[in-house]
DNA sequence: AATGAATGAGACTTCATTCAT
DNA sequence: AATGAATGAAGTCTCATTCAT
């Protein structure tokens, strides 16, 4: 019934195309749910009829590589952070995550559900996704381990604790981005929690 | 190979079903993710016709409610706990919600997602995790506040922050216990973890 | 949800039982349409539950024959009227018929749509249906030529035309019934109706 | 032995599309049943597979609007012709709505038998062609009354049964071209028979 | 490159019917 | 005689995908 003034859409290339549904395809997985991911509401999101997604893209399945594509890019820019000193390393581990966290918070949202992307048979998809957490884990967990070997943490701590306390700072940073919408001055907060991290690892003077 | 050879299936109540129903879909919606949740993919996980399903819940969604509702009950078991000191207070909800995610591990995984469970257009289920989420958090956010009054926290430590720090804990034990299976012997790494963060959260003498 | 204090029911014997089977019946095909007619409604509106339907009769189908049964026994009571005056015969049966309708209203509307009753393969339900309006038409058709071959007839009136006449005031009254709630005095009304028929019929002196 | 032998289907603008559906709804409700008005069968009478109604339609229900709308727009094609003799419009009425159901059987059999039409809730379908019927009996009823006022009725007859006597006629013609197939020439009937209504009604010199 | 009609598979849901209790 | 759980078939509707235009 509605005569959306749906004007026979501009034409654009379909490297842009794409890179406008990858965009869509994640608003939607995160703000209405894998269960609104069709491609019926995609070609809404871009301005398109359903049917043209299958121009830029063989199947949904193809837009959700695409998705994890890009959050691999995204929260792999700079990674891994490089610098002699282990907790220095992870410092900027850790403000890179954060702010990228911030910056499309998504991402996080993502990454913490990985089943939850539809996948029909193959593994493949849900595989990389868990393999984005275990190669931060691992980077996480090897700075500690170093820090520890080179004397800069706290006697009494293990890397296991650590690990799960920088890890975790990460994941609720994503949490708080989320939900408290009324939250500003992002930057000086991650400051102070690292500020904090770090004094609760590191040898105390 | 089916050894069930497709007996005339076994009548048990509907209380006794919906409490299975449900069990089943937490299973499917965090192992499978919301594309399985069919009820098809649910009939065949507790040995019914799909069909059958709708005798013990009107529909699908409602069996999403029921989810949620058992959500609630699991990890709001015995909240808010109670003890004079804040912190301690703190310690006992840390240790209870950690031991709920490790015995449950679908729990944290469905609370970290809210919008990924299918919901058509009532946001009402939405919003119950969320406010699950929201409940936590203002429990966390009350303790260390009284504790800050008291005098308890360290002298340059915040609320924000620590919050922060404290949430992530939990989250990222939730993230352990579904990726790292061969995580043994929670228990004491849950109390290493408290420890790790009582010490920093509180007066060093 | 709803616990509607649905006690055992009271036990009682099939042929009750299918009697207010069958009155059930016709009330929810005529008052709630075809689709509504379901054994799950049906056992609700006798208080009885859907699968106990079953004990009474074999089928769905078969509670149908029963209503055409009821209907046939209803409106062919005291059928055909015998009189030696064909007028006369078509006044009884007019007045017969017309009071049947005003008592039971849903009689009516079930026969003029024969093909809304559901049925599934075979025809013989319809065909019932259709033969009660065969048998009474046929009826008002003999009366009538009859009356012409007697010149009790007005003489350019053709059987034809006031066979529609006379069937039509049924038919219209039937509806007036459904419809029009505020009706009282019925009998007064088929009355003057009748007298005006036969008035157009009849030879004016 | 079909002919067809599954050809690609013709592409046909949904304006046309939802014309043929409606059209074969009306044949399949008056002619098979209200039991027979599945998604399949329809699909089947205008040649789409099923799931292609609902390209356009939203659902069955909006289909059986369409047909209340197609309804309308028949049996109130002429609505309400004008003529200030309050007889000769009445005779403009009947004869016109008498046409119409003789040249679309089916509208008379789905106007007499409103609730038959499958309608899940809400009751609107139900309440338009119950209007419709009451916007018919009204006109009569005003032109008799009018009639009546200007002395051209005879002098014992009340509007009521003269209402029905106009209404029944209409019914019966109705019921006559739905049974009896083996009526020809219609308009003389249909002339005859207003011959004797108007008689009837009027003044007799 | 874009549209929009069509399809077929599959999802949700309803329902007559069966049967253990 | 009655219940209520179970089934399987059928019906409504959705959706990825194809393709003529």
């Amino acid at each position: 019934m509605e005569k959306t003034g749906k004007r026979k859409q501009a034409r654009k290339p379909t490297e842009i195309r794409q890179q406008e549904i990858i965009d869509a395809a994640m608003r939607i997985l995160t703000t209405e749910g894998a269960r609104q991911f069709t491609a019926d509401r995609l070609g809404d999101a871009v301005g398109l009829a359903s049917g043209s997604i299958f121009r830029h893209f063989g199947s949904m399945e193809e837009v959700l590589d695409g998705v994890v594509d890009r959050i691999e890019e995204t929260i792999f820019a700079d990674f891994p952070p490089e610098d002699d000193n282990p907790i220095e390393r992870l410092r900027l581990f850790f403000e890179e995550r954060a702010q990228a966290i911030v910056k499309y918070p998504e991402m996080s949202k993502l990454l913490l559900t990985s089943t939850l992307i539809p996948n029909s048979c193959s593994k493949t998809r849900e595989n990389r996704l868990r393999e984005f957490k275990q190669r931060s884990r691992s980077f996480v967990i090897t700075c500690l381990r170093e820090a520890k070997e080179d004397g800069l943490l706290a006697a009494d701590i293990s890397h296991e604790e650590s690990t799960v306390l920088v890890l975790g700072a990460v994941y609720a940073i994503g949490q708080m981005v989320v939900s408290a919408e009324g939250l500003r001055d992002e930057d000086s907060l991650i400051e102070r929690i690292w500020y904090l991290l770090e004094r609760l690892l590191t040898k105390r003077k």
